[in-house]
DNA sequence: GTAACCGGTATCCTTTTGGTAATTGATAAC
DNA sequence: GTTATCAATTACCAAAAGGATACCGGTTAC
């Protein structure tokens, strides 16, 4: 089931490791799974997922840089920016899918788990 | 395709946020792709993936909290550890799947991004 | 003029992450 | 006694990641 055991996956956790290299940090796939759905503007981007301009400006960039997604300058008043997913983004539905369906799945355990460790949490 | 553009999804980046919150960082999906293979003793994973003891240590405490990983003492002399993928670390395995399959696939132009932008590589 | 919207930067700061090296305690081999 | 293995833990430190806030230049509405 899980490739193989052996040989012929000379590496999966090397495989991983390159993935985790383009995909890391808080915030990319999150912006991602957006994308896919459809285009978003920067100040969308803001609101929806609650990120500062300046992550998120850096966060975009980044996923530029690798063709994950396209930016496009629209002519409107006043000017609007829209982030799109590149073919190359959309090559990762099936990493954001998994996560996301892992996320739902097991979201009652994880929330579960955020509250006994949360030092805020008050034994009323 | 990507589950549903509107309601039925309340926020499925929410829920890649849930999953990130319990996979993140640049070690513990690599831990895991190598576990879900078989079990691993604690030098044997420190040696494979160039980790170092205090690092590992703590990502294995956190899959362990998790109920990710189980971790089993083995009488032998000298005492070893076992570490090894629970049930609820196998549900992982899609999630794992996808990244090295994706992985794979860009390799050479993920590797061929971080050598453009790697300041080390030489222009002779 | 003033205020508001847009995309984005600049500045400052805190938190998290990751790494090295040394050490510990138990056990065994020499 | 010395050295080695194993599984960590500790102390220390550097770098990266992330966040809050203010601000900028451009445009439109009042």
């Amino acid at each position: 089931m899980h490739s193989c055991p052996g040989s012929a996956s000379k590496s999966q956790h090397q495989a991983v490791r390159d993935t985790l290299e383009v995909i890391s940090g808080k915030w990319k796939l999150v912006i991602l799974a957006l994308l896919l759905n459809r285009p978003y503007r920067f100040k969308e981007l803001s609101r929806e997922i609650g990120i500062s301009p300046r992550i998120l400006s850096k966060e975009l960039q980044e996923l530029e840089q690798h063709q994950l997604v396209t930016r496009r300058v629209c002519e409107t008043r006043p000017i609007t920016v829209e982030y799109a997913s590149s073919d190359h983004g959309r090559s990762l539905l099936s990493v954001v899918q998994a996560m996301s369906d892992w996320g739902y799945l097991h979201h009652e355990t994880i929330v579960g788990k955020k509250r006994l460790d949360d030092p805020s949490a008050q034994i009323a």
